[in-house]
DNA sequence: AGTCCTGTTGTGAGTACTCACTCATTAATT
DNA sequence: AATTAATGAGTGAGTACTCACAACAGGACT
């Protein structure tokens, strides 16, 4: 062997594509992703043999990103709330101060591009953090629902929540905690 | 004058639009949605000059059709919650039974493909509706936050509890008022 | 009625362009 | 020198959009 393969290139092609794509939609041409990670186009297909492996790659790598963050602010509380509502703002912070990252994950999360294998190879890997919602979910009114579904309005209304403090970040805080009242005082019975 | 130009022909167009974009995404290609039509490629750019001009049309046409569903359920409530609520079960049923209009819709409403123009027009003649969400809005606690949270917030669990109804029926009841609870409990202060 | 005339709609092969992806060549490292 | 990474012009498939022509519906005149 001669030269390794770069794990810098590999990584600055996932941010450009976040960036590129934040902007353009998944549609961004391969040859702008690489030009924005400063490299050629037949460069990009050396480390992702189609699209399809970069969108999964790239769905992985955000997915860890977040998981990471979410890990930092993870210390035990006192109460199941206090737990949820520290998952609540580390969600929020990192959707706000990574929001390229944060649009390019919510479209491929519905997208068709990210297989059911990759989804299930993430999931496994944050476990400890489903623990958290599984916990949540187990003390309010949502758990009596088939699964998911408290997930599922957790990020919606996280979602909401980052647009609006990235579009007016003065009032940022208020929305934070009434989007953090909505799920909680709405999910409690 | 000879043959008047058929409007048909126009809404089996915006129509079969909204089913291939559903399926396919806004970049679903004009030669499909034509064949979808049942006319020929040519015949689409005799209707909409250029494909943008189909998503501002097609935007319009199913901001309507909504709201023609949303105003036959909007007779007079005796409360604010109840007004609301009968809002809200007009909402996910027309979401559920029209699913395809429900995903391209969404999908338009966070293009740039629709223009801030065709958004005023459509908003404009939505007043009549725009009118009930607003006395909910200053009926609860979401009122004090920059205008628009409390219909985002709406829109989000509605997409989120729409998405749950169609993916599992037998449970849809039970989702439809889980949704509103969490909406108006968590909101009204 | 029948037959031309006129103006419009409907058509689909054709055009210019962009895309994901390839491969012969060059650059870099041991 | 040997081996592999990096390059970017090139390829074929697919895109939105065009245009010369065919199909058609009236009105006017035998």
């Amino acid at each position: 062997m001669a030269l390794p393969r770069s794990e810098e290139k590999r990584i600055a092609l996932l941010e450009s594509a976040a960036d590129i794509m934040a902007a353009q939609g998944l549609g961004a041409s391969t040859a702008s992703i690489a030009r924005g990670a400063g490299v050629a186009e037949g460069t990009l297909f050396r480390y992702f043999a189609t699209k399809d492996v970069l969108y999964n790659a790239l769905y992985i790598h955000l997915k860890l990103d977040l998981a990471a963050a979410l890990r930092q602010h993870m210390a035990a509380h006192d109460s199941v709330e206090d737990q949820v509502h520290a998952l609540w703002d580390a969600y929020i912070d990192w959707g706000v101060s990574n929001l390229s990252f944060f649009k390019t994950l919510n479209q491929l999360v519905v997208s068709d591009k990210v297989t059911d294998e990759t989804r299930c190879t993430v999931a496994s890997q944050l476990s400890d953090i489903k623990c958290v919602a599984q916990a949540c979910s187990d003390n309010n009114g949502l758990s009596a629902l088939p699964g998911g579904f408290a997930d599922a309005v957790f990020m919606a209304l996280a979602e909401t929540t980052i647009q609006f403090v990235v579009r007016d970040p003065a009032n940022g805080q208020a929305y934070k905690s009434a989007g953090f009242r909505v799920f909680w005082s709405g999910s409690v019975r």
